[in-house]
DNA sequence: GCGACAG
DNA sequence: ATCTTGTCGC
């Protein structure tokens, strides 16, 4: 993966590749999925510090963890974090952790956008993209559009995320009072689609259990090494 | 110019 | 993203 010099070329490049993103289509034959999920040093830890990235593998037929791949590098040689571009500080270590898995997954979940993004290129749209396999972004908070009213309180309650009055992605409750979840197609797979096959999956909290599980081993992983 | 702003 | 125990609420 190229790492453009500014933001500008780093934006142009987005929109090329934007052209390229696929929405449509279902998941079904897909058995497994990699789930992928980034754990980053604290700011004042100036200087050195290690940044991680994993990618779980994850059996949609058993329900269960059968791989974790890891990633690292010093975050000070990454791409600076700024919204609209994590994918350019994220990406290249995903794809290194992908590629240490000894199965290739067959579907994408990514801990953040998928067309949900300014220029249409979530970091998930981004790999699904690159890696040309079917991709959904599940993010923790908005970057970008506006929720078609209120979402309800209950579990599995959903709304429209739109831009510019066309729908991008949802505004999902996955649990009982918690704080929603912004669902959008990264590539080869449809709107419809892409909340359809999250809810499919398991998980008692928040994030669906491949993520969680995800969120968890790039943690573990990070200070696992620099107490080396 | 002002506000917004994935991880 | 990360630092963090107990604690309030369903």
């Amino acid at each position: 993966m190229r790492i453009p010099f500014d933001l500008k070329e780093a934006a142009a490049l987005q929109q090329t590749l934007a052209q390229r993103v696929a929405l449509g289509g279902g998941l079904q034959g897909v058995r497994y999925l990699a789930a992928l999920d980034a754990s980053h040093p604290p700011r004042f830890s100036a200087g050195v510090g290690l940044s991680v990235a994993v990618a779980v593998l994850w059996d949609l037929e058993a329900g269960r963890v059968v791989e974790v791949a890891v990633a690292q590098a010093e975050e000070v040689e990454l791409f600076p974090y700024v919204p609209g571009f994590l994918s350019f500080r994220e990406a290249p270590l995903y794809l290194v952790a992908l590629a240490r898995l000894s199965r290739s997954p067959q579907a994408l979940l990514v801990d953040g956008q998928g067309v949900a993004h300014p220029r249409g290129l979530g970091i998930a749209a981004h790999l699904g993209v690159q890696l040309d396999l079917p991709a959904i972004g599940v993010a923790k908070s908005l970057l970008c559009g506006h929720p078609e009213g209120e979402l309800p309180v209950e579990a599995g309650a959903c709304v429209r995320l739109l831009m510019g009055g066309v729908q991008v992605g949802w505004v999902y409750r996955s649990r009982k009072g918690v704080r929603p979840l912004y669902i959008s197609p990264g590539h080869r797979v449809g709107m419809e689609e892409a909340l359809a096959f999250v809810r499919t999956l398991p998980g008692k909290t928040r994030l669906p259990e491949p993520l969680r599980r995800a969120h968890l081993e790039a943690g573990l992983a990070r200070r696992r090494l620099e107490a080396v």
